[in-house]
DNA sequence: TTACATAAATGTAATGATTACAATTTTGAT
DNA sequence: ATCAAAATTGTAATCATTACATTTATGTAA
């Protein structure tokens, strides 16, 4: 938890406990969860808590770029800690999103010519293997 | 309008004046429309057009393999007929995408072991260079 | 400790894109 | 002209997200 503390900062972030439960989630579960996921999940440790403030915090991240958004579906941002690059797979089954060790293509000079790329995503789509039977 | 109506009807869709307009934006517009920009356009040449229908349409398009979804911002869809494929990048300033000659990766076999995948998407983010200056 | 300014968290109401659904209109065959 | 099926329409509901005002916690100076 110290550590986690000290991550914070480290972006520039005040470790609060509600921040730190947050990214202990993220960080711990790897289940890329939407606003609500982290909300539910959460209420058991600390009963007061709301869902704005989950809502904050989770802006707070992206905008110190310690997470980002996954938006696949309509109406359901999912939320990821920034690490390595790669590529996500959701499962049309079952709805879990899975980490693909793939990278977005490196960017070729002569197609993003004049363009300042921020942030490149790769997403697919299709059935995990769990579903198949 | 002749060659549109078989397009429809080569993906099994009966193509009503509605859908041949929407369709004919679609394919002229290149500019990946929101349903409610699509709503306004058409609302010059058809005053009794109801947004529902533009939703019923596009969701009908995508049910047949015509058209799909690009979904890079919370609450703004927004509609692309199925072509060669390619990656859109969205301009952060100016709000534009454009479409990048960029494909996603050929999926590594040892990758997507046991997985299905029905679709890929590509997505970059960051300033066009009209918006640069 | 107390006072006070700032930051963090909360609760409630508003927003707005999408959908549900029932009603109306159009289409096309008989 | 009749009639069933398909297409379109209008309105209300849904629900994730945001706005905003209020309350609570934190940290520092007197
Ligand atoms: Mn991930
Ligand atoms: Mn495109
Ligand atoms: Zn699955
Ligand atoms: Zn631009």
């Amino acid at each position: 938890m110290q550590r986690y503390s000290d991550i914070l900062r480290s972006y520039d972030i005040k470790p609060s406990y509600t921040r730190l439960l947050i990214y202990q989630y993220l960080k711990q579960e790897k289940t890329h969860p939407t606003a609500d996921e982290i909300y539910q999940q959460l209420l058991n440790e600390v009963p007061t808590l709301s869902k704005t403030t989950v809502y904050n915090t989770l802006h707070l991240f992206i905008q110190k770029h310690l997470a980002t958004m996954i938006i696949m579906d309509e109406n359901e941002t999912r939320y990821d800690l920034i690490s390595n690059p790669h590529a996500h797979f959701k499962c049309m089954s079952c709805a879990k999103i899975y980490d693909i060790d793939a990278e977005a293509p490196s960017l070729n000079p002569e197609l993003f010519k004049g363009y300042i790329v921020n942030d490149a995503q790769l997403l697919y789509r299709g059935i995990c293997p769990k579903c198949q039977s």
